[in-house]
DNA sequence: ACCATTTGACCCAG
DNA sequence: CTGGGTCAAATGGT
């Protein structure tokens, strides 16, 4: 299938410069063009290499999650002691030493924190869905924290050993921000086939009460065994920072989250090898475990979306709006995600990536061309 | 009936 | 001992 994936692999490193190229330009533009608003375009252009640096960063992050033939020893290990049988009587011995090892496994498991921006205006906030079935299965009040904290794990965890948990917090001191803390890497099968779902999860209306039950992406589980196809997720919330927090690097040597301003840092965190090792995994229509980056490919289309929709907000600073249009159920089929998901199939990246296609942006029914 | 969420209890590392 | 994280029975929704 694969017929030259380091060419393609190139291919879209290229594009994705180019386009980081293409920003920047727009940059010089907005700042020339309007001079009253050079802070503000200058915070759009920030937000837009933002983007694609993340974009870049991601792809190399999201290369790594063929996990299925690559393997981390330690997701594995602990995926293992989840199957292995035994005899009834050691079932127990089994049981307990697997319960500790599964806790030790957790101490050593990947984790890092998203940092995601929530639209409070309308009460209309990101599904927060990361593309995975979660179940919410306890929630604690965290001292000097005012919002208690949820914790969640695969749904699958049962069934397949999946072991990835995450913790969701309402920022204290901006409400409109909850971080995700994401433990492990999902080896559940939904990681193989679930790019990121599409929110038609979103909830509506959403109190503060129900705040962290918002994670569970229930609604969408069906639909993601049923369409074991990459379908681009569209992020209504901003991932506006994603933070490293403790990467053993037995686990993920090469795993790394460049700041934002450091994009010269990307360049060398993007091995050929990587992509050569990985990258077609995460793109084939066999499509992906988003896990690690839990993202990969979904957070290289959020991230270019996002810069769409970064610009239109900054043009109608209108950020709602924006959600909406993303976020309504019914927008769902009109929805640039199948446009994303139509490209992702052709499988062609060298000629089919169109990010570098003008008509590409265009062709979403953003709010900034509606009214 | 099944499944997800809630919530108090429990475990354990610091 | 304390607090974060997890378990599991109770509860609720479909």
């Amino acid at each position: 299938m694969e017929q030259s994936p380091k060419r393609k692999h190139s291919s879209l490193i290229h594009e994705l410069i180019q386009g980081k190229e293409l920003a920047k330009q727009l940059g010089n533009l907005l700042v020339s063009s309007s001079p009253s608003s050079h802070e503000a375009n200058e915070l759009l252009v920030d937000k837009i290499l933002s983007s694609y640096e993340k974009a870049l960063t991601m792809l190399n992050w999201g290369s790594i999650v063929g996990e299925a033939k690559t393997t981390s020893a330690t997701m594995m290990d602990s995926h293992c002691s989840f199957t292995n049988g035994g005899s009834p009587k050691s079932e127990v011995v089994d049981r307990e030493l697997d319960h500790k090892a599964v806790l030790k496994k957790r101490k050593t498991m990947p984790r890092w924190t998203e940092q995601v921006k929530i639209c409070s205006r309308t009460g209309l906030e990101g599904s927060l869905d990361d593309g995975y079935s979660w179940r919410k299965y306890g929630q604690k009040d965290i001292l000097g924290a005012k919002f208690p904290r949820g914790y969640y794990r695969c749904t699958h965890r049962n069934v397949q050993g999946c072991l990835a948990t995450k913790q969701v917090q309402r920022s204290d001191e901006d409400p409109t921000t909850i971080e995700v803390t994401y433990r492990g890497r999902h080896t559940c099968t939904q990681a193989k086939y679930l790019n990121k779902a599409f929110p038609s999860n979103i909830k509506m209306g959403l109190g503060e009460n129900q705040f962290h039950n918002d994670e569970t992406n229930q609604p969408i589980k069906e639909k993601i065994q049923e369409t074991p196809v990459g379908i681009f997720a569209f992020e209504t919330e901003h991932r506006v920072k994603t933070e490293e927090l403790e990467i053993k690097e037995d686990t993920f040597p090469w795993f790394s989250f460049p700041s934002q301003s450091n994009g010269s840092e990307n360049e060398d965190i993007l091995p050929e090898s990587t992509f050569e090792n990985h990258f077609t995994e995460s793109f084939s229509p066999a499509f992906i475990s988003p896990a690690t980056s839990e993202s990969n490919p979904f957070c290289l289309s959020a991230c270019y979306l996002n810069s769409t929709e970064l610009l239109c907000q900054q043009i109608q600073t209108s950020e709602s709006d924006i959600t909406e249009t993303f976020s309504a159920p019914t927008s769902v089929t009109n929805s640039p995600i199948l446009d994303l998901d139509i490209f992702l199939h052709k499988g062609d990246f060298d000629t089919d990536f169109p990010f570098n296609n003008p008509d590409f942006f265009s062709s979403f029914e953003l709010p900034c061309t509606s009214t």
